[in-house]
DNA sequence: ACTTGACCTGGAGCGCGCTCCAGCGGCTTC
DNA sequence: GAAGCCGCTGGAGCGCGCTCCAGGTCAAGT
């Protein structure tokens, strides 16, 4: 039902340090809860947001705009208008960065053929 | 015919602090020519080179694999599989990449969706 | 002759996002 | 009760990819 940082941290396939580093630098929504031992159990809200998170920062949004979104979730109701902006922001910049990783794909593709046209005439002249 | 390291960088939107940047660590394929006040002159060959690896660049490809695809097209004929293997290798980690953020993405707009139903919903009750 | 401005070099500095470390506390096992 | 192990904290350190700076050279314009 919760989760040591150890096992939150190989389920969501993130360092411990990081799941520190997230907590102090104001990427969660709380501070997680704390064993008697005062050792970090995950449950899973907070398992939750961090994969949600993560997905933020794997398709590059930085650090500091992640910390903005959990500041707006974290300040409850009623800014839900400018969660929805930021959300669609980032997925603005997604797509154009997509597209643009595909335009360069392409020209290293074409790049990519003319060696494999380049070796394979050499196989055929050997 | 050949431009000053301002035209070169602006034609290539890149600084020029990057683009010696570039030389001085080995992207190049060759120094960049000079002017008799030792200023640099890109030819075409350069800006056409500056332009590939910046769209390996773009796609992720690490400053030191660009530096080791440099050393190979330096190293004249007789590589031409090396070279062909680490672009394919790019590009196959281009496509994995694309795979990746297209699945982020979609968990994200999911979010959007349920933000627009929530304010779509509030704006009928208003 | 002097100023201006673009460019030069070597090297320091920086923002990002972690990652590592020392020193310590507290369960569990023998 | 000693040893091992996991986790804690604050803070330093690091790799990447630039970016900036001081101090200097050179050519052109006035």
């Amino acid at each position: 039902m919760s989760l040591t940082i150890a096992e939150a941290a190989q389920r969501l396939g993130l360092a411990v340090d990081t799941l520190r580093y997230y907590e102090k630098d104001g990427l969660l929504l709380r501070a997680v809860p704390r064993s008697s031992a005062g050792h970090r159990r995950y449950g899973d809200e907070d398992l939750r947001w961090i994969e949600l998170i993560t997905r933020l920062r794997a398709t590059g949004m930085p650090i500091r705009e992640v910390r903005r979104y959990a500041d707006l979730v974290r300040g409850g109701t009623g800014n839900e208008r400018e969660r929805l902006e930021l959300l669609h922001a980032h997925r603005e910049a997604v797509l154009a960065q997509l597209a643009e990783a595909q335009t360069h794909l392409a020209a290293i593709e074409y790049k990519i053929d003319l060696y494999t046209e380049r070796l394979g005439a050499e196989y055929l002249s050997a």
